[in-house]
DNA sequence: GTCCAGGCGGAAG
DNA sequence: CTTCCGCATGGA
């Protein structure tokens, strides 16, 4: 096992996996064990530190998975100087944030799931998938099971996804991975520019928009994008007094008005609205 | 019982 | 091109 450590102002594991990006960690110890296709670490902070725990031979792949290059310090900065109070509080709050570098194919599989779902459930289905087709493996003492291959996917019939309470959406996932096994390899979508890299998964069964937008963001890294979903919508009415109904034309928007900056800010307003939603929840159930 | 969740496909306008 | 409707599931 290897340890490595990074500063930690600009690195939350918590935040950044809590925000919603990845369906695929749980609580362990100091913090959490992450699992990504076939591979699992565990990480933590630790005081004013971050750490990553995980096999030898993995460590490039779980550097570049937290995008330990970029410099989040400079981000949070440009999202202060906005003249937006919901941004500046956002960006300070989800200053630990950082946009992972996830494997394409599982970002999409994952981000069908999530469409008219919640995140817990979301998470449950994804676990479902995993431990009855993933391969089993050992992290650490402690067995897990890694993101099952199309090809086993396509094995099985629509009953079976239906069974893991994919409800409507099981065709999407029993086809894609069909067409996986048939050859499609958005791997290879990574020579698209942004825009182009949207239509051509708008192109596959079950993905529109706001999906083809989350996979840009968190399986291709495309900043430029911003996904817009029930959450983002009360933020655009709320916060920025947007009048637009259509979820295009807010995407728009936002990437307009943001650029290259569109999805780490995305990011921070997701997290921070839902966390003020969740936590008044919380506190209404104390009473 | 109703409403909602990281929306999409298909039909109709 | 846009808007509207049905959709599976489970928790609040």
């Amino acid at each position: 096992m290897e340890k490595v450590i990074f500063d930690g102002e600009y690195f939350s594991v918590k935040d950044t996996l809590e925000c919603g990006q990845v369906f695929r960690f749980c609580v362990h110890q100091k913090g959490y064990l992450v699992y990504s296709v076939d591979k699992c670490a565990y990480a933590y902070n630790d005081n004013d530190l971050a750490v990553i725990e995980c096999q030898e031979e993995d460590v490039e792949y779980f550097k570049n998975y937290f995008d330990i290059e970029r410099d989040y310090q400079k981000i949070v900065l440009s999202a202060q100087n906005e003249d937006v109070n919901i941004l500046r509080e956002a960006s300070t709050l989800g200053k630990g944030i950082r946009i992972l570098n996830q494997n394409t194919e599982e970002t999409l599989f994952s981000f069908i799931i999530s469409q008219n779902n919640n995140i817990p459930r979301i998470k449950g289905i994804i676990e479902k998938l995993c431990t009855a087709l993933g391969e089993k493996k050992v992290f650490n003492g402690q067995t897990y099971f890694a993101f099952p291959k199309a090809e086993e996917m396509a094995k099985m019939p629509l009953d079976f996804f239906c069974s893991i309470g994919l409800g409507y959406r099981a065709s999407y996932i029993k086809k894609l991975s069909e067409s996986i096994v048939s050859g499609l390899d958005i791997s290879g979508y990574r020579e698209y520019k942004t825009e182009q890299l949207k239509k051509k998964l708008i192109e596959i069964y079950g993905v529109g928009p706001k999906v083809a937008d989350c996979v840009s963001l968190f399986g291709f890294h495309r900043s430029d994008s911003f996904p817009v979903d029930t959450w983002i919508e009360k933020v655009y009415v709320q916060d920025f007094m947007g009048k637009e109904k259509n979820r295009n034309k807010i995407t728009e928007y936002f990437t307009n008005r943001f650029k290259d900056k569109s999805g780490y800010y995305q990011q921070y307003l997701f997290h921070y609205k839902r966390k003020l939603e969740t936590d008044k929840k919380t506190t209404e159930n104390k009473k």
